[in-house]
DNA sequence: AATAAACTGTACGTCGTAGTTCGAGTTAGC
DNA sequence: GCTAACTCGAACTACGACGTACAGTTTATT
């Protein structure tokens, strides 16, 4: 499903009617876009164009600009992000509660890493805070709660908190890619580490 | 005649029989170069030079090319980096020994951040490693004394313990630059955070 | 005060990347 | 099997960053 990719395009009335192989690139480029960009913000057209297996100038037949695409990409992050976290009940136990959000996290964090960064220089401002909140008051709710409940820590600032957690799971996602970590065990890693963190 | 008797020489010739005021503008250079490059890797010559208060063409005229600038900032940073760790004691009680060794390399990655990404494409693979291990292996002999009597946990990999190390530390230098946190109050947070998060 | 060293801005050539154009060749779909 | 849609590479413009050359001015040093 998800046949879309031109809510904002602003090409000619060329809308629906687009050819299977046309589709079919459009979601490799897409899909090459997003696994590049998570690991280096500033990969070049070339780069991406080749890495999906189609010409530059294909590329550009499909989207208007690197910016556009870059955009494009970002917000499908942000979609699947939304619908991921939507799923993960944070109710209950405050520690099996994060456990559960910081395992779907850290899928999220290490299959679009450096999206964010590239997205800062592509995408509006609002739209960039929403990325970033969303997850983040998700995640506050949940602490706070914890904290209440003297099952984490509540001497130091819930913001440094919060740092943490994103340093470590951004740390677990570097290490699976120097191949320090596998990235079957980073999830256990991950969770137990933060959890040890927070220990009060 | 023979007004040229030492035109070569010179350009060679380096620090002694330099002009004071060039002297100090190679240190602000340095300086401006390692404070731009500690946060964006990536800085232009431009940026470079207006931060240092000087022209572009005085800066070429101190260095022969953006590469041979970086490389004098990394290695710099190298050498400020095994003097300050040298004086650092690792002895005694493995938990007090990792919290010294934290405040100082505290200090040093929040100084120099994004510097070795900036080497890592100037500086030779052999000089890049040195970079790495020679912190690393001091931490790693630390954590491996401290697993041993039982003061840090031992049922995850120690790679990712010094993963975790490093990921805490440049999360709280990235914490301080966005004003989430004071530099007066990291340290203690760094160290209050690793302690926990390596505690058996 | 004289001189050489150092600084400055402007302008030029080069290179890599973004984005476009064109013409010709493929391919999906009716 | 026809046609429009799609793809491709090569060549072009535009732009920014690196690196260099030049000519004029300031400044440290003797």
């Amino acid at each position: 499903m998800a046949v879309e990719t031109n809510s904002a395009a602003s090409r000619v009335a060329r809308g629906r009617g687009k050819r299977a192989d046309a589709l079919r690139n459009i979601e490799a480029i897409i899909d090459a876009a997003t696994r590049l960009l998570a690991v280096d913000p500033d990969a070049s057209v070339n780069e991406i164009a080749k890495a999906a297996g189609v010409g530059r100038v294909t590329l550009y037949g499909h989207f208007d600009s690197r910016t556009a695409l870059i955009r494009e990409v970002a917000q499908r992050a942000i979609h699947n992000t939304s619908e991921v976290l939507a799923t993960i009940d944070v109710e209950g136990d405050p520690r099996e509660a994060l456990g559960r959000l910081l395992e779907a996290t850290w899928r999220l964090t290490h299959r679009y890493g450096a999206v964010v960064i590239a997205g800062s220089q592509a995408l509006a401002p609002e739209d960039l805070r929403r990325v970033h909140d969303e997850p983040a008051t998700r995640i506050l709710a949940l602490l706070a709660r914890g904290r209440d409940v003297d099952e984490f820590r509540a001497d130091v600032p819930i913001e440094w908190q919060v740092s943490v957690i994103q340093a470590i799971l951004h740390g677990a996602s570097g290490a699976v890619h120097r191949g320090e970590i596998t990235g079957a065990e980073a999830p256990t890693l991950v969770r137990d580490t933060v959890i040890a963190a927070l220990a009060p």
